[in-house]
DNA sequence: ACAAGTACCTACCCCAAAGTAAGTAGCAAT
DNA sequence: ATTGCTACTTACTTTGGGGTAGGTACTTGT
């Protein structure tokens, strides 16, 4: 899963900034590349991974996996499967992620004002 | 100024999300470790970069001007020099970075009820 | 028999972002 | 004269996020 090293100075900085810094903490839990767009996906509801992988084309599985795994460890998807064969496995918000919504959200809007749309 | 390269798979898979997602958008203007602690500081108000260095220690001079640059070259936030000895230097946000503050706002707020406080 | 679809896992590599550490210019105070 | 403050700049190194490309197990359709 690429593993991340505890001890480095970088590290040691972010995790600093997640203390002192509530955006920092926020943008731990929900930035980087993948994670926002995910989340923003799940908003609509509850989707199979293979929908994901459809309604986000440019990630690679490995990525979606991935980050999927960071997000159930930070309580922020339910992951759900089915033993069936095809395995049907779906991933939706929790509560904690349904509360992200409204800074979603914000963010979807100012970004829709300035691109125009 | 760390020039970022244009042509990069990494780099491609970015932009063609940044068209598609209005939050891959957003990620790009705001995103990054410094971004939002920067903006989040100066919402408070204009700040003089020796400030600004002072109320976020974890932070280089490096990345805060590299950062300050891009944010500027975003029109996100204004530099003011006043020429005398020592320079003033101050960082204050544009119309547009002002437009950032419920989002800002919102993070912070979910940053603080998952953090407690 | 074999291709196709599901939901993953793994090893390897690359590069841009971030860190480290030093230097610059101009002036003011000790 | 040298230290210190300001606001930077620059060269070099490291790291970890992301990309590439393969494999797995199990079943259904042809």
């Amino acid at each position: 899963m690429t593993q991340v090293k505890e001890n480095s100075t970088q590290n040691a900085n972010k995790i600093a900034n997640i203390g002192a810094c509530p955006v920092s903490y926020v943008m731990s839990k929900i930035g980087g590349h993948w994670k926002p767009i995910i989340l923003y996906q799940l908003m609509s509801g509850p989707k199979r991974y293979s929908e994901l992988k459809r309604e986000i084309p440019a990630v690679t599985e490995k990525m979606l996996i991935q980050h999927l795994k960071q997000l159930q460890a930070d309580n922020l998807v339910v992951r759900t499967a089915e033993q069936a064969m095809p395995p049907i496995v779906s991933y939706k918000l929790s509560d904690v992620g349904e509360s992200l919504t409204p800074v979603l959200t914000a963010i979807a809007k100012w970004g829709f004002a300035q691109t125009g749309r």
